[in-house]
DNA sequence: TTCGGTTAATGAAACCTTTCACTGCTGATC
DNA sequence: GATCAGCAGTGAAAGGTTTCATTAACCGAA
């Protein structure tokens, strides 16, 4: 509260020239005379001005800012998807906020709000549920919004990764190495992503000639590694006869999870268990065992999401929804690399 | 594009009543009769009214939104204080916007700006390096700073963790587990708490009677994963004879990265050399070799960093500056448990 | 009937920037 | 010498919200 807002006004007075030039000056320094605009920036130094980025959206109608929702901000996955989108934005000359809708629709629909009333540049999500209807709002007044990590349904931009190839490369890999009781963590069913990595799971099974309900699914309230050490707990709680050998997990958190309950109670990995994560985050390849993993092209896919994100905001008319849709690819290691015939 | 902007005048004007009674609804609606209050709602739902945030904002002369500036957002433990900022800060009604300086005081400074021009309510701030002449000129000019992670040495509020402490706690462990050769892994050491954490490392070294200059400094060019595995090939060169038997890392993806390097060195953690972390991050416990580490309170941090900014932003006048220390806990885990004496 | 006291609703002013049509000028061209 | 083009600089208007002093309407009491 030390001093009440300097202003163009203030800053025109002190400099002796009228509030416009100031504004070319902040804008369009070249056309201004260099002697002009030297008085000028001097007067913004000496007056301490900050130009006021609410008051120039108002008048632009639009901020510069791209909003991206994720899941769950501590997920590195999702950090690295925010590092692809903000090389990408920085280009362009807009800022990124991230939020974090904790899986919670709730949420989710919070900050479609809060981003909305902001007059974001443009809004990315990675959708918690089954899209709100809220979307399809907030694009019908204007504001345009891309799907990340998921297919649009309804023929927008979306920017995805074939959950189902990847859940069936998992799968397919588990059922080489000759296991055949194979267990699916992963959860809340709801998110698209997941109940998508199961079905693959299941194609796998299906193609190999095994009946689809030997594939035992727990699901988990998120996608954390307390919820991955819970489903561990269950899982090492199946008597050795009875109890998977295989473990395919819906992502990274939820496997070092599992993993380390494994190790806590006695079993061995890959021995007794097998385990399969999913998005190979930096910290699945320095895991207790080293993680097998499904990878995805993490900043590809915020740095393409962004590319689209730019150009339905830009060539409004002339843009063409697009959906992306990037190949997984398999990663193995330790955690799975001894054959077993059960 | 589709539809240039509804305001609260075309919202009157459908409901029949003033622009300032809309406001009211808007902001007080205890102070509209139901009827009318009944009759605005439906003309905004009719007409898909939205806040403009931006005028709001511009008449309020401050925004709702804190920043919080960290040095990697990619790394959980500052996802976990993020975490703690946005709970304190959701009882407030205020939001958070989360930007990543990469450690480098360009960008630091960028978004220094950035959050000034948008009037921020407040900022949250992790050093990159010697504090910017920027956040004393940005506090003069009205915006409250809060310093996370690193104690003010201006008197200003900061919220910290005795660095200091945790390296003397780090290096006690080890000397007593009987090491004598120890390495410290961390940089740029400009980032005060990876200069805090060595000389901790340093002052344990002495009051052993061991000369400090036993100590080994690998100084990494950040601080993440991809330098530990560089830092941990340098460590695995080094002759068995003269090579350190104990590594204490500036954090935990420093510690990850050499204990994934160690293991592919053919070096045995902690048999051949043993590994302290810091941070504590989720996970430290599910690393390859559990990984020892001292604990800082994150979420703690980040809650009481918001509580300070908030004091500050609200009660300007009676507002006094606070420099809350927190003491971090080693917890002690595989990668150090073995005895061994040089 | 009048007055005082509520409650509900009004609308002009303020917030700060950017834009754009416009005014003077200078120097060049025919 | 007249006309033009181009440049530098001007300042009113617009953008959407909130605030606040003010008006209008009404009810009950004197």
């Amino acid at each position: 509260m030390s001093k009440r807002s300097v202003g163009v006004t203030e800053v025109a007075a002190r400099a002796g020239v009228s509030l416009g030039t100031v504004s070319n000056v902040l804008n369009r320094p070249e056309r201004v005379s260099p002697a002009t605009r030297a008085r000028v920036q001097q007067a913004i130094r000496e007056l301490g001005f900050v130009r006021n980025e609410a008051a120039r959206q108002l008048r632009a109608g639009r901020s510069r800012t791209i909003g991206l929702i994720v899941l769950d901000t501590a997920n590195p996955f999702f950090a690295d998807i925010a590092t692809g989108v903000e090389q990408q934005a920085a280009d362009s000359g807009l800022s990124l906020v991230l939020c974090n809708s904790d899986e919670k629709p709730v949420r989710e629909e919070h900050y479609l709000s809060l981003l909305e009333e902001q007059r974001a540049f443009g809004i990315l999500l990675v959708p918690a549920m089954h899209g709100s209807p809220l979307i399809e709002e907030i694009r019908q007044r204007g504001t345009p919004v891309v799907l990340v990590d998921r297919a649009s349904a309804t023929g927008q931009c979306s920017v995805s990764v074939d959950d189902v190839a990847g859940g069936r490369l998992a799968v397919e890999h588990l059922i080489q190495a000759g296991h055949r009781r194979i267990a699916y963590v992963g959860g809340p069913l709801g998110i698209q992503q997941v109940a998508d990595r199961l079905a693959g799971a299941r194609a796998a099974l299906a193609a190999a000639g095994i009946a689809s309900n030997r594939l035992r699914v727990f699901d988990t309230a998120a996608l954390n590694v307390a919820c991955g050490l819970q489903a561990g707990e269950a899982i090492a709680a199946i008597s050795a006869g009875r109890r998977p050998t295989a473990v395919f997990c819906a992502n990274d958190l939820l496997a070092l999870g599992v993993l380390q309950q494994m190790t806590r109670q006695g079993l061995n990995v890959p021995g007794d268990v097998a385990i399969v994560g999913y998005d190979d985050i930096v910290f699945a390849a320095a895991a207790a065992v080293p993680l097998t993993s499904v990878r995805q092209p993490r900043t590809e896919l915020g740095r393409t999401a962004t590319e689209l994100l730019i150009d339905e905001a830009n060539n409004a008319g002339a843009h063409h929804h697009r959906q992306v849709v990037f190949l997984p690819e398999l990663v193995v290691r330790e955690s799975t690399t001894v054959d077993r015939n059960s």
